[in-house]
Parts: structure tokens; C-alpha cells; sequence
DNA sequence: TGTACATCAGTGAACGCGCGTTCACTGATGTAC
DNA sequence: TGTACATCAGTGAACGCGCGTTCACTGATGTAC
């Protein structure tokens, strides 16, 4: 049984090329930036000639439109995982935090998720508005209704204003831990939150 | 007289080429993103040859250095010609909303200059820290001192998140006047500030 | 003032490269009888 | 159960392209005498 090809089963000639293209090209986008990204490179890497991939994807766009679309989904997942906290503002410099994570974690497809290049694609867009949608509820719960969208805005632009930051190297060279404690107290700062955070302790607004 | 040939003048062949194709470069920048921009599209827009360049830069790196550089430096300037408000924390805000008008004033060289291939020339480091401790200096004048640092970070993330944001069109296509209203206003809202402006009102912290 | 010369900014042709994409194909898999 | 056939995932060669960069050169400018 093969209905669409999604990224199980492992039948025919290679197995799963759809899926192994996507996987490919999320580890090559790590090396170097989308736009240096090749769709050679990315059927070399997944061991198969170069015309291979234009069996499952239209063309090199769709495949890249493909891979934001997963990467907005999985930034969703980790938003919508994230645990209540004791105090409603908790949960959104948790969010903000898991966001730069995420980032952190797949710095090509982050950089791919908010590049100029995708923002065209109708399933990008939709999964990207999800995920936006996961912040926004959060922020309704914490905020006065009037200041609820520029919160939005400004935690958004905040979130990915660090992760870039980070990712290009801009503030520096610090380890994973650093940067999650630099996250953290930025987002509480700005967030006119106490500095600190005693372990679940003080938190916004 | 023609000592070290800067943007003066208007002598040989050319007349200043080297001044000419960081123009040109500044004006392909901003119809595609670097990446995209080849040292022969420059040279082209230039009315050049294709290895004239060469004449004044030692390859296409050395030449988006330059003009990454220039745009460091002309974002200082802005910042620095920031009327002292009324009260200190509105002359944060106006630098937020100066920078901010940077990035969508050039777009293409913005994003060079935060982009990852140009972290590495010394004189662009130079020039961006140059602009960076134009804005801690005026955070200090704000804010207790350890909130200087997560503040001075807070802020910067911010606009460069606000900034790339608009410029990729992930905030809808506000008209200018939208787009700095809404800067305004979130860097109000996420500064704690007052949401309006009642003409140099009502200001920060 | 006039001429020979040095300088050097820009030219034109060429190199080797990797790219996206298309073409006709091959060969493994599944299916009908 | 066995065989002919349809399907279709992947191949190999080729296309035309623009790129960064190098080479030997040309021709305008400035300078020494």
C-alpha cells in the first residue's frame, strides 16, 4: 500500500525519497544558508542522481517550500507543548525561550522559515499562521485587549530578533546554555519581569 | 591630486569607479538579496567590465565588506543624530524607530549587513560596534545599571526582529507611515511606555 | 613648449565550475489473465 | 502458478546559463627632460 508517499514506508527503489530529500536538505541547510542550497547538492547528499528529486517535488522551490512548511509545523508542536505555568506571564517568556530553541536546534530551516524566499507558498503560509496563532492565544490570556497586538508583534520581532542575533553570531559566542540564560533574562527584562527567576518564581506584568 | 581615491572627485577613466560600483551594488542590493548580487551585475550596472572591479577590490567579498561597512556607518550617524527628547526614554524610542526606518530606507544593504557572510571584516566590525555603543550609551542614561546589558540586547533584538520582519513582509505591506506608526507603538508597548503619543508626550520607564 | 616615457584604469577573451532543468532511457515492482 | 504487460522511480547524458576570476592587452593620463 503507497497512497500519497507521505515520510513512511520504506518500499520501492530507494524507499522514501520524498522524505529522505527533506531530511538532506534540512542537513545541508545547516551548513550553509538557503540560497547557497543546491537541489544537486541535496539529491547528492541523499544519493541519487540530480534529476531524481523532480520526481516528487515540481521543482527546487517546492521542495524548499516543503521543508518550511514542516519547519513552521515543528516550531508549532513546540509552542503548543509548552507547559502552563504557575503564572500566566511564565508562559510566554516560556514560549519566547522555546522559540529561540528552535532556532537554535535548525538554524538553516529557521533561516529558511523567515528568508524572503517562502513566503509564497499557501501551505507555508498556513502553518506558519498556526504557529503564530499558539503565541497569540497565549498573549490574549496575560495582556489588556488594546495591548494584546503590539505585545504580539513586539514579543514576535523580540523572538526572532535573538534567535537571528544568535544564529549569525552577533552577540557573541556563547554556549547553548549561555544563550538559553541570556534568552531568558533579555525576555524577562524587556518584559518588565524581575531579572531573576528563583526557580518558577517571579514573573511578568 | 588624488591621494587614496574616496567617494571625491571625478578624474580618470571612469571617474571614481570605486566609489560607483558600491552605488551600484547599494541599488541591486535592494532589488535582490546579497547572495543573489554578482560581482558582474555590479559591474554591469556600472557600465563596466566585468573584472574592472578588480581594479579596487581584491575579490566580490572585499566589496560587500565595503559596502556593509558604509551601511554601519550611515545607521551610526542616524542614531547619532537623534534629537535629545524631553524625557530620556523617548530618545530610546526615537533610535528604535530610526534604526528601524534605516532598514526599510536600504533594504538589500540591511540585510548584508546583518546577514552571515560579512561578520568577518575588521573594519565592518569596527563600524558596527561603533553604531551598537551609540545605543548603550544612551540605555545607560536610562536605565540601573544591571539592566543595562539585557536591555541594551532587549532592544537591539527588537528592532532588528521589527526591521526583518517588515523588510520580508511577515507584518503584512503597511505603507511607511503604517510601518512606523506600528514600530512606535510596539516599542512603546514592549518598553512599557504609554501606548499613545500625544505629540512628545507621554514617554518611558 | 614638445616629445618620450611610465603609470595604471579599464577592456575583451577565455578558463573551469556548478547550477536548474529536460530528454530519452532502464529496470524493478506490481497486476491481469 | 506462470507469463506478458503497465507502471513509475530513478539513471545518465546533455542543454544553456551566469558566475568568479585570470590573462595579456590597450589607451588615456600625467611626468621628466
Amino acid at each position: 500500500m503507497w497512497t500519497l508517499s507521505t515520510s513512511t514506508g520504506s518500499g520501492y527503489h530507494h524507499g522514501d525519497l520524498r522524505a529522505a530529500l527533506l531530511d538532506s536538505a534540512l542537513a545541508l541547510l545547516n551548513t550553509a544558508g538557503p540560497g547557497e542550497l543546491s537541489l544537486r547538492a541535496v539529491a547528492r547528499h541523499a544519493g541519487v542522481s540530480p534529476n531524481a528529486p523532480y520526481r516528487h517535488y515540481r521543482d527546487k522551490e517546492a521542495l524548499l517550500a516543503a521543508l518550511a512548511t514542516r519547519g513552521f509545523t515543528e516550531l508549532g508542536e513546540r509552542l503548543a507543548a509548552v507547559a502552563p505555568g504557575k503564572e500566566p506571564g511564565a508562559e510566554v517568556i516560556a514560549m519566547a525561550c522555546a522559540a529561540v530553541d528552535y532556532a537554535l536546534d535548525h538554524p538553516g530551516v529557521y533561516r529558511l522559515m523567515f528568508g524572503q524566499a517562502c513566503s509564497s507558498h499557501p501551505d507555508t503560509i498556513a502553518a506558519s499562521d498556526a504557529a503564530i496563532a499558539i503565541v497569540a492565544e497565549h498573549i490574549a490570556a496575560v495582556a489588556e485587549p488594546e495591548r494584546r497586538e503590539p505585545l504580539r508583534i513586539g514579543i514576535w520581532a523580540l523572538v526572532h530578533g535573538l534567535s537571528t542575533l544568535l544564529l549569525d553570531e552577533r552577540l557573541g559566542t556563547p554556549t547553548r546554555a549561555e544563550a538559553d540564560a541570556l534568552v531568558d533574562t533579555v525576555v524577562r527584562t524587556m518584559l518588565g519581569a524581575g531579572p531573576e527567576r528563583p526557580d518558577g518564581g517571579s514573573a511578568a506584568r
